[in-house]
DNA sequence: TCCATATACTTAACACGTTTACTAGTTGCT
DNA sequence: AGCAACTAGTAAACGTGTTAAGTATATGGA
């Protein structure tokens, strides 16, 4: 297994099924390789959490309730946790049902929903996090705390295109570019 | 701890609704950061992808019967796309129904499905892939070319650790730890 | 040959991701 | 006060993620 220095095939492979259309391998693809590291480092969580039958969505709700300090308005769950409205609804219905947490509606806005952590909530909180935390610790020991503060740091970064403006510009470079492809490789 | 490097808040802040319970925010989050990150570049293939009626996973199964050349069985497929059996299947249901896929039983075992793609798949694939390289292109220019290789680097690294036996060497690592935390932190 | 075991998928069930549409409550303007 | 515009959250519909169980075919012995 000498999984050698590094790419045994050319960046942009030609295929055999449609010899004209040239796309590069999974192994090129950035979304790929982030979903993969991300899989990887899940695996490590996801036995632990189901012993408590957390998803880790439901156990993201959860963290984040007791990392914000106190109570918070659904709103603030849906960017804390970094769910959608639609799915943190289900959460929420789901973890009310449980009794890990509890939801009022506030007098001064109706429309809001403020959740926080029951006793019960609590002390499954106080439960997983140990665990939760020696396992992050045990990955960055293994893949090395240096290689691990820069990852998180490119991570950051290239999180940043998300934003609305930046992302407005890289969808405006990848069209000028689109055009000259079609420019030069059709017909 | 070497991590005390660079960032502005304390590694583990005290809640103030458990105040027992030590937990990391989620800026130090590991999984946490990698979805963002991937979101963040997903967002810039989607819309387009979304103009053809396809999802990230339908595509990732037209390129893959693209980029290795020809047909594939299933069970090639499920390591090539990264996707788990079940969700294949029915990915490979839609595909054939829209007739961008074919599907083939071979005699020397019957158990397989062999998945190819037809000349509308092809078609496809064609009308996509431009767009698809011209947004690879434009987020490794705003990213820069160094930080992409240094973080594609990075990011095989650390999907390395969801091999069975180094991931099996991380959870006993951490089991150590969540002993002598809990030693150490309980009562 | 026969049968236990293994292999290659599929089905089923439940939870989440994503988009679109909707409802109830709030705010601002007249 | 009265009504348009906005905000907070939910409902619905469809597709995928994940696990467990099921079906059909292959294979390796006894």
């Amino acid at each position: 297994m000498t999984s050698s220095a590094h790419n045994p095939d050319p960046p942009l492979p030609d295929s055999a099924a449609t010899p004209g259309v040239q796309i590069r391998a999974f192994e090129h693809s950035l979304p790929m390789a982030l979903l993969r590291a991300r899989e990887a480092a899940m695996r490590q969580f996801r036995p632990m959490l189901k012993k408590h039958d957390l998803t880790d969505q439901q156990w993201r709700v959860l963290r984040a309730l007791t990392t914000e300090q106190g109570p918070m308005t659904v709103g603030e769950l849906v960017t804390a946790t970094f769910l959608l409205g639609p799915s943190l609804t289900r959460i929420l219905g789901n973890l009310v049902e449980r009794g890990l947490i509890d939801r009022v509606v506030p007098e001064h806005d109706q429309r809001q929903g403020v959740i926080s952590l029951t006793a019960e909530g609590t002390a499954m909180v106080a439960a997983v996090a140990p665990s939760s935390e020696a396992t992050y610790d045990a990955i960055e020991q293994h893949f090395g705390p240096d290689k691990m503060l820069q990852l998180m740091e490119l991570l950051h970064q290239l999180a940043a295109l998300g934003s609305p403006e930046q992302a407005a510009e890289v969808e405006a470079t990848a069209q000028k570019t689109d055009v000259q492809r079609n420019r030069t490789n059709s017909q």
